[in-house]
DNA sequence: TGGAAAAAGGACTGATCTAGTCCTATTTAG
DNA sequence: CTAAATAGGACTAGATCAGTCCTTTTTCCA
């Protein structure tokens, strides 16, 4: 298979649930709480995204992270080459030279690199904002969900919506 | 990255290498000198391919592996697929239900499946045939690689080309 | 009929990479 | 000055993969 890291997968979990509110900053352990993610992890990825420029942060006590630009200009493709490095199926379309003795002269380098550039260009075209189109409607009914909002203090409870329960792993083959 | 394992990519080299002569039969020990990559790995790639129906296999002392099919009949995503599995970015696609807690509420499912159908379509357009149409003009100005042929009464030699010489690692983003 | 050559199948190991945790430093509001 | 937040990086355990090796089965051929 061709796997994605669950770094990605997370972060464009926590990147759709902000794109829901883009105005909105948040903290890493809202996020965490909002998504069910491991909060350490949650705050490593954050760390990433800003560290990439897709995420502002705001040091502090008021704290925080935002959307740096719109949803509909952040692609999947994107997220992805934040967190796990540039998009190449293989190491010799990732441009580091060297690697491959018979670079010069390997004839499956420009067929890797059609394959490489139809997975990126399919990967570009799905912004953050479609990411968040996904079924409105299953919202509503999540209300039935088990009631366990002890931890209703938290301000981020209210948002704590089901769909992110659990992320799940992360393979493409 | 998006990364796809070196079996798979391994398997593309091979068949690709069969593709350029689709009548002939190969054994094990002949395609891992053609493409000097580990004669073990080799053999078991080969074993998996003709598990999945790639490659047609004959015991005995004139035995040997040759294509099931046309090249242009055989894509890319089947290479893949038929060794890493099924294309799936993400476990929850990889229908083995139960691994994602919040699976029937999960709204984001649908989005990896339009994420990994795009990835999968690009993949399935690729035939094996497309891939033997690389720079075929490199062919002839390889023939003043070292001439190192004191293999050369290998059954394989005349075909040992540099163009295989080492396969890339194998990573996608 | 026996030996050699080849595929089939599976067990095993070492290395790599990832997920996840934790600790310390820095920043900033109040 | 303190608390709350991000920044950065070190570290560990687990999973996974690449690669090797051994045994069995099949088949040709002398």
């Amino acid at each position: 298979m061709i796997r994605m890291t669950k770094q990605a997968d997370y972060g464009i979990v926590l990147l759709t649930r902000m794109a829901e509110e883009p105005e909105r900053q948040f903290t890493a352990a809202a996020l965490a709480a909002a998504t069910r993610l491991p909060a350490p992890t949650v705050s490593k990825i954050l760390k990433g995204l800003a560290r990439e420029g897709l995420l502002d942060s705001l040091r502090g006590v008021k704290g925080g992270y935002s959307l740096a630009r719109a949803g509909a200009a952040i692609s999947v493709a994107e997220i992805i080459s934040a967190l796990d490095g540039p998009i190449a199926i293989t190491e010799c379309i990732d441009d580091t030279p060297g690697e491959c003795i018979q670079e010069p002269s390997c004839a499956v380098r420009g067929n890797w690199q059609q394959i490489n550039d139809a997975i990126r260009l399919a990967l570009e075209e799905i912004t953050l904002e479609e990411m968040t189109h996904g079924l409105p409607q299953e919202l509503v009914t999540l209300g039935s969900a088990p009631a366990q909002f002890e931890e209703a203090q938290f301000e981020e409870a209210q948002f704590e919506d089901a769909r992110f329960e659990r992320a799940r792993p992360v393979e493409v083959s």
